[in-house]
DNA sequence: GTCTGTGCAAATGCTTTGCATGATG
DNA sequence: CATCATGCAAAGCATTTGCACAGAC
């Protein structure tokens, strides 16, 4: 997990930039997210823990994150822009439930492969990827009943 | 094409919704575009055709397209919603650019299969997914070097 | 010390909505 | 002719940005 910190201060280093507490503090909190999150949970997070930073470094520094790999952005049916923590978790895919919005990470072997078999075959250079199945989840299927 | 006005006005009627002019025109311009499209492209394509509907309208129409399967969201990494549509399509995924822009449709067979899989091992009903790779498209890669 | 970051608040820009008026079934 | 739709403009809301001050290297 102290790899998390080593990345993010490497990354910065070599952008130029410095390792404030404030983006310390961003970083710390959305790695230890188990799941998905938004900006505004990670506002909420870090006053609750008794310390504060300003929305804006919140959107700044998430945005460093994803450019330093540690994060990445998951664009999910509303409005937000949902994130969640790479690195050291197994790269999966969701399944979003609309009527309750509970979202289940899923991996599929083979999926991967395919999308890097069309991309060779359009000479694309793949940077990241993403699936996504709306529908129903069981629960909510059965209820619908 | 004339499908579409007749899958358009049925789902109105079967929503107790009324089909007016302004519904026609949006429905129109948006089942005659080639490839992806935003709510301002269709404001701009009315327009120039010499008509007019008001932004509002535009919106509200565009979600009843959604809803009626007309029309499907494809959410890239900018702000606007994107809308494509769906019928008499062979159904797709996108190669996005993060460089010119460009979106490349592609279809690979046994792709869905494996969501659908996925799904069922779940218990999840699938209403539609969308698959999205994002990196650098052939001719950037090469201008890049 | 210089340059980069932060906080704050205002600005942005897409999208949604309330309301009075107009058209549809 | 009752109901639903439109246009307009204002409101919403996540995100971005400008600026003055403060902190990292």
């Amino acid at each position: 997990m102290a790899d998390n910190n080593l990345i993010f201060k490497k990354y910065l280093r070599a952008q130029g930039l410095k390792y404030t507490p404030e983006r310390q503090l961003v970083m710390q909190e959305a790695v230890s997210t188990p799941d998905h999150f938004e900006a505004e949970d990670l506002l909420l997070r870090i006053r609750n823990s008794g310390q504060r930073v300003s929305k804006g470094t919140i959107y700044r520094t998430l945005s460093l994150l994803v450019e330093s790999g540690l994060v990445r952005q998951v664009v999910f049916t509303d409005k937000h822009t949902h994130y969640e923590h790479v690195y050291g978790h197994k790269h999966h895919e969701h399944l979003i439930c609309t009527h309750c919005g509970k979202v289940i990470d899923f991996y599929r072997q083979g999926l991967e492969e395919s999308l890097a078999e069309v991309c060779a075959a359009y000479g694309f250079s793949m940077k990241s990827h993403k699936i996504e199945v709306v529908g129903y989840c069981k629960k909510c299927k059965e209820a619908a009943k």
